[in-house]
DNA sequence: CGTATTTCTTAACTTAAGTGAACGAGTTAC
DNA sequence: GTAACTCGTTCACTTAAGTTAAGAAATACG
């Protein structure tokens, strides 16, 4: 399991066997259960996490209906806001189904990233790639319908599709269960 | 003009006169008409830019209808995915107005960053904070109708709805130049 | 095993955004 | 100075999403 995060760590730097031991001994695996909630509305939260296994999800409570606005998997690294704003957290985060991921605290980070300069790139590196491909993302989701969202969904993460429930995929792609429902139907439809 | 781009800086780091006058010396201070194109779609580009004066956007041409998805005023950078992908780019990047920014290649920047770790840090840093803002905007967006999105960009940014055109605005707020005068007629009638 | 509960779908109706066209005001070009 | 163009608005009409309600299917649980 600790393979994939090296896997996943020497697409941007080389690892030393040392720096690996020092990871693999360090404690920071967890295994999770579906619907464990690991961060919580209005808490204070210094932990990023990064998924091995499985599948976690933010999502607000807004006049008691949940928003499902992000879902993370295999080899996706997730910090919340709240961590780099230091305020408590606006969402909630959540286990889709049975996870095995790294919980790791800002301060450790900040610890590695002074003893090993490698790690302070790595972290910047990552930091600029999320930060365009999300630009994207956003520009593709300001820039299409629901429907045209939702077929470039099944295009990019047909896996999503299938794992998540469908009233979660439908706040994730701005729009109602039933709306959802419907403009499936619709599709199936043209098809025909 | 500099001492905009020093107060920035000294927000995350700071500077030795060294290290100003290194900045100050090298040639990367622009000043561009409104209207000026910076980056064409199908362009590659190292280029990433920082705002002292003015307003730039960054759209989309889609079936022969701009589609603009972004503002970048006083204070803001912008690094354009293609920079970080090493790809043609996807939009073009254009003046709304009169500005004066600064240009710099990321080579550049690499140098500098080898050459003094602070850099290093800082943009590590300033990434995170991004994709922390970014992500908060993106969930809003997801979360409101385009009539909440229009209301929190008058909180947000005032300014913007004064020195944008309209029809750049709507696309930014993910809908039609039509659509957007109606919803500002109705929220007017609301108020009386 | 059967009863809740959650999840998904369908339907009827309301509301708002998309579309195509037209108009006037302001700007630019020649 | 006038023609051409851009920009914002309005209107009538179409299409799709929001809302409310109901019911079927799957899942959880005692």
């Amino acid at each position: 399991m600790k393979d994939i995060l090296f896997d996943f760590i020497s697409k941007y730097v080389l690892l030393t066997d040392e720096e690996k031991n020092a990871i693999a001994s360090s404690d920071i695996f967890r295994s999770v259960k579906k619907g464990t909630t690991l961060l919580k509305e209005g808490q204070k939260s210094k932990d990023s996490y990064f998924i091995l296994k499985g599948c976690i999800r933010t999502y607000y409570v807004m006049d008691g209906e949940e928003k499902t606005t992000a879902f993370y998997t295999e080899m996706e690294a997730l910090t919340p806001p709240c961590v780099i704003n230091k305020t408590p957290s606006d969402y909630f985060v959540s286990c889709v189904e049975d996870t095995v991921l790294t919980v790791s605290d800002s301060d450790m980070e900040a610890a590695i990233n002074s003893k090993f300069p490698k790690f302070e790139i790595m972290c910047r590196v990552m930091s600029e790639e999320l930060l365009a491909k999300q630009r994207m993302d956003f520009d593709e989701f300001k820039t299409s319908s629901p429907e045209q969202r939702y077929l470039n969904l099944l295009q990019s993460r047909p896996d999503l599709i299938q794992r998540v429930p469908q009233h979660q995929l439908a706040s994730y792609l701005g729009i109602k269960p039933q709306s959802l429902s419907r403009l499936r139907a619709r599709i199936l439809e043209k098809k025909n």
